[in-house]
RNA sequence: GGGCGAUUAGCUCAAUUGGCAGAGCAUCCGGUUUACACCCGGAAGGUUGUAGGUUCGAGUCUUACAUCGCCCA
């Protein structure tokens, strides 16, 4: 076995020999096998692997070769998504950059450069999620424009067309200038900025001016009402007037609303029902005209009459300088409010009148929540439930229409009737009979075809084998920011065209973080390449740190000196399997020897083994993968390597045959079932590692989930070799408190007791870890070691003579010390048996503990106090 | 304005139904014991954000507050 695991050669030889072996596929599985399937959340095609995506793989592929293991059908299936507006974008760029443009070279040839595009770079992700260690099922990887699942999208649209739950529509959208598209409400992100709020004075027909605050002046050129509160005695005589909009002298009334805030500004309100939410349904109320200013470009439109063709923040400073000129103005003053930018870009974003297509969300909505009030789903954690719910509750008809160019083309079509272009509507997949059928432009939201990602994926809506046989999926994996956008529109998609929830579990992980607490993204551009982290240390440590950093939904930040802890990890691991495999000698009996052959350090490590599969299990039944990773190394690094791999050399290198094999077998046992539990975690290292041990079967990836034997939990052993482990700890401290040099080999001393004499049957312990390589037993009444230091631990005693080396008035110290420590935890245990509450009240296991260690405690109390009295006093 | 999360060792984070607060890194001391210096043995480091409440017992449950972050309006 080499002597270092080589990941850098490793890894994509195992990768390639599993994916040559179909054992990526479900069909590995035994026929009839129950299915486990998660969709992978697609990553955009455009895109590069950023540390978000190495930890969904880690945790999806945990999840995936957990189940695998445990006999599961494991299907993980994976794809990517077209990314509208991203990857319009970026093909844009590279016209630019050719000094074209989209509409210069049109539309079919941008269509042809966008999936040449695709192409060329779509395939780097998925060839990064393969450098994690993704065991997906590559023959079943789909994209969300492939034929199959663009046929999926015509006909969920067509379906809720002819159910009427699309509907087409003049109304304020969302509307991305630089884009020059409608986005929907959660494509917008409003921040508070530091912006200017402008007062003016709005004339009105006798000469009043009624005093209006706005942080967007030009939206002025719009209003068409200004509105007081009808209980605002200043205004109130203004109401039905009319006003009359500054530079345009266009007559508007002067209305009363109850949602006028009087505090705000001056206390009149501008009404501008083209460019904001607010006044639009403000006018609605009103029954008041609706005036758009803007051009596409968000530059001003005829409308704004001599400002026409300005850019909206030029002509921001033009008007209030021509009002300024005109004694309009009052004053401006810093102010912060939430100003909306594009998710994609960052721009303002302009509310502006547009006709869209619309989901009528509403029913559902209402199916969603009730699958998921049902338990029919269940979200983990279970805190954004209540997100969910309130989302939906309040949910708002979704724009799904996009002037994009790449994406799914709404299948609808239009003929002009009486002069309107758009006169007749007909949706479908072909124009319907006749002429003059043209079809839509727009495409839909990406997010529409990614809501029906988990059936699409699987053929539908045909009835293929695999969507009969692997859907529902089981789980949802995904991060939490994407609640909305994608999981909850899956789960309305899901019960709405297929009647049952997609999945019935949605695992929400946090969002990994870089120093700053900041965000990854591309956008803000400190994504550190989880490739170079690959490149450097592995998959594995990489894996194992993003799954132990953090708990479930919280976010996380990537720590360096955790990552470099993996790594020793995944070394550690390494070496120990070499030590055991280099210590076997030919054929070895399967499984954990008879219980008549085990000895004290075997039964206690193969308890403690045990109850941590148990642990590592009930912590995987509660998705607390993080801790289950980190019990799994404590187990190895703390119990197993330091105290059993030692004292097993014991018998290995002086043992009979017989020893050598019971040693050799328990631990084969517990290094398999290690390797085992952490392959979910580190699977490069693991696989490699295992095929070190004597094994049944090809893979570890394909061997069997450990389960825990009950058999096998030993109370009385572990208790036992805790005591012995306690004294080791004793000696080696009183060692050091002396300076005796580590490598010399002292002897230890003891009164015969029955845990004495069990003690020296396992000498060996003492001799392997603290380097005492002989205990002799004194008969009762015989006389004390001379020049000894003095070790209690419970109702054990052990003298070692230290000869020269022992200093009374230190030991003394020393041994004063021990026994103020033991009387004060003497003191608390002692306190807490002698209240009544205490011992009626507690669980009866809780009071027994403490009256066991209450007596241990005075054991040790009253042989360190016989101790001080000979030697000190 | 409403909701959620976080606040634990110098830093990054754990702590499974409430039962003696733990790791890693950093710091200090000591080690080339034939699996591992990618290592081993030790030490130090805490009023668990603040103030109350429930309980025999609170990091954990509860109330209020503070600071930071996120989501929704």
């Amino acid at each position: 076995m080499p002597r270092n695991f080589d990941f850098a050669e490793a890894e994509p030889r195992l990768y390639d020999w599993w994916v040559e072996n179909g054992w990526f596929k479900p069909e590995a599985a035994a026929p009839g096998a129950e299915p486990f399937v998660i969709s992978m959340p697609p990553p955009n095609v455009t895109g590069s692997l950023h540390i978000g995506h190495a930890l969904f793989t880690a945790l999806e592929d945990l999840m995936i070769r957990y189940e695998r293991m445990r006999g599961k059908a494991a299907l993980w299936l994976p794809g990517t998504d077209h990314a509208g507006i991203a990857t319009q974008l970026q093909v844009e760029n590279m016209l630019r950059e050719e000094g074209a443009s989209r509409e210069e070279v049109g539309y079919e040839e941008f269509l042809h450069r966008t999936w040449q595009w695709k192409e060329e770079y779509g395939g780097e992700i998925t060839s990064q999620l393969r450098r994690l260690g993704a065991s997906c099922d590559w023959d079943r990887e789909r994209f969300t424009l492939d034929d199959g699942l663009s046929q999926a999208v015509q006909h969920a649209f067509i379906s809720l067309w002819e159910q009427g739950l699309i509907y087409r529509g003049p109304r304020l959208v969302n509307w991305s200038p630089g884009l020059q598209t409608a986005v929907s409400d959660l494509e917008v992100e409003t921040v508070e900025e530091e912006v200017s709020l402008y007062y003016f004075g709005y004339p009105v027909e006798g000469g009043e001016r009624l005093p209006v605050a706005t942080t967007r002046p030009e939206t002025i050129l719009g209003d068409t009402a200004v509105a007081v509160h009808p209980d605002d005695h200043r205004y109130r005589h203004l109401v039905g007037k009319s006003a009359y909009v500054p530079m345009l002298d266009r007559a508007i009334p002067v209305i009363a609303d109850e949602h006028v805030d009087m505090e705000f500004g001056a206390g009149a309100l501008k009404v501008t029902p083209g460019h904001d939410f607010d006044d639009y349904e403000l006018a609605q109320r009103h029954g008041l005209s609706v005036v758009n200013i803007l051009n596409k470009d968000a530059s001003m439109n005829a409308n704004a009459g001599k400002y026409a063709g300005l850019d909206r923040y030029e002509c921001r400073k033009r008007l209030w300088a021509d009002m300024e000129a005109a004694g309009m103005t009052i004053k401006t003053e810093p102010y912060r409010t939430r100003i909306p930018r594009s998710q994609r870009g960052g721009e303002v974003v302009e509310p502006m009148m547009s006709t869209q297509w619309y989901v009528r969300i509403q029913p559902l909505a209402e199916k969603a929540i009730a699958a998921v009030r049902a338990g029919k789903i269940k979200i983990v954690p279970e805190r954004y439930e209540r997100v969910y719910f309130h989302w939906l509750e309040n949910i708002r008809d979704w724009c799904i229409s996009r002037q994009l160019w790449w994406g799914h083309r709404i299948p609808a079509w239009y003929r002009q009737t009486d002069g309107h272009p758009e006169g007749e509507i007909y949706v479908g997949r072909t124009p319907p009979k006749g002429d003059g059928w043209i079809m839509e432009q727009d495409v839909l939201d990406t997010w529409f075809s990614s809501g029906l990602w988990p059936f699409s994926t699987l053929g539908w809506p045909q009835a293929t084998d695999d969507l009969q046989r692997f859907y529902p999926t089981q789980v949802m994996e995904t991060g939490h920011d994407i609640l909305f956008f994608w999981v909850a529109r899956m789960i309305m998609m899901g019960l709405w065209f297929t009647d049952e929830a997609p999945f019935h579990t949605v695992y929400l992980h946090g969002l990994v973080r870089a120093e700053g607490g900041k965000k990854f993204s591309k956008t803000l551009g400190n994504a550190d390449d989880p490739l170079t982290i690959v490149d450097k240390v592995g998959a594995d440590p990489l894996r194992f740190t993003l799954i132990t950093s953090g708990t479930p939904g919280n976010d996380c930040h990537l720590d360096e000196t955790r990552l470099d802890h993996s790594f020793r990890f995944i070394n550690k691991a390494w070496q120990m399997t070499a030590f055991i495999n280099m210590n076997l000698d030919g054929e070895l009996a399967p499984g954990v020897p008879p219980k008549e052959d085990l000895d004290l350090s075997s039964r206690w490590i193969l308890s403690r083994l045990h109850r941590l599969i148990a642990n590592v299990q009930y912590l995987f039944d509660i998705y607390q993968y993080g801790e289950a990773g980190n019990q799994i190394l404590a187990f190895m690094w703390d119990e197993f390597a330091p105290y059993f791999l030692e004292i097993s050399k014991h018998a290995l290198y002086e043992g009979k045959a017989r020893q050598k094999d019971v040693a050799r077998r328990v631990l084969v046992h517990v290094q398999d079932c290690c390797l085992r539990l952490l392959h979910p975690f580190m699977p490069f290292m693991t696989e490699e590692a295992w095929r070190y041990l004597p094994h049944d079967g090809e893979a570890l990836m394909m061997a069997e989930w450990p389960q825990a034997d009950s058999r096998l939990i030993d109370d009385e052993a572990e208790a036992r070799m805790q005591t012995f482990l306690e004294l080791v700890r004793e000696i080696r401290n009183t060692r050091g408190e002396f300076n005796v040099d580590p490598g010399k080999r002292i002897r230890a001393i003891a009164y015969e007791k029955d845990a004495t004499r069990e003690l020296a049957d396992n000498a060996h312990i003492l001799l392997r870890l603290c380097n005492v390589d002989k205990l002799t037993l004194l008969p009762d009444g015989a006389d004390e070691p001379a020049n000894s230091a003095g070790i209690v631990v419970g109702e054990i005693a052990l003298y070692l003579p230290l000869e020269g080396m022992l200093d009374i008035a230190a030991e003394c110290k020393r041994l004063a010390a021990e026994d103020a420590k033991l009387k004060q935890q003497i003191e608390r245990t002692a306190n807490m048996l002698a209240n009544e509450n205490f011992v009626q009240r507690a669980r009866p296991d809780v009071v027994q503990r403490e009256r066991d260690r209450l007596v241990e405690l005075e054991a040790a109390s009253s042989q360190i106090a016989a101790r001080i009295a000979s030697l000190c006093l």
